[in-house]
DNA sequence: CCATTAATTAGGAAAATTCCTAATTAGGAA
DNA sequence: TTCCTAATTAGGAATTTTCCTAATTAATGG
């Protein structure tokens, strides 16, 4: 969890997550979307695996990223329990019309 | 907005935030609860004051913090909304029965 | 096999983080 | 004022993070 907590610390690896919540990505891709020397990507991407908030499947000659969304949305409803703030993930409230 | 990223991607300050979610505690209660020496605590808590997470308030010779909720609530669903992750935060949904 | 393209690993420099001890500021009581 | 307690600021060492260039691995096409 701490893990997770480091990966979202830093502002291009947040942006590589926003990227990837449009679907699915290849380094290159990615890599073009920022401007750092692709090595640079290359260590953040392992920086998100590690913290399982992305899986890598090669195509081909590329590597293809796409963002794991549950383990996300368990780290950010973990934080909202840690410190006591309400609404959790998916929710099945049911309120019967009295 | 990255302030808020980076005092939570330490443990120690995510352990800070979760003692005040019990209530406000001063400067020395709180380094009492950690194996660090207070000017560190110190450090982390100018950290969290700096994100706005935290407040001060001096009593008498003491420095009381507490938590600013709104603000971490409103870290965490702007997080969710980032990565496109439904539920924010307060949530009043009504679920008719049929 | 050889060349090309995609991506990673290796190695290292610069900057930021974390933590410490010592010194300082600030309030309250004698 | 002087002393004591609470907390911070100052300065610096050890570690981690971030980023770069150069070298390497891996898949594909001629």
């Amino acid at each position: 969890m701490n893990d997770v907590y480091k990966a979202l610390s830093n502002p291009v690896r947040r942006e590589i997550l926003a990227c990837l919540r449009h679907g699915p990505l290849s380094a290159g891709a990615l890599a073009d979307r920022f401007d750092l020397a692709k090595p640079t990507l290359s260590g953040h991407f392992t920086v998100l695996k590690q913290a399982n908030l992305i899986e890598a499947e090669r195509d081909g000659t590329s590597i293809v990223y796409h963002l794991k969304l549950s383990v996300l949305e368990e780290a950010l409803s973990g934080a909202m329990d840690l410190f006591g703030i309400g609404a959790k993930s998916g929710e099945t409230k049911i309120e019967t019309s009295s």
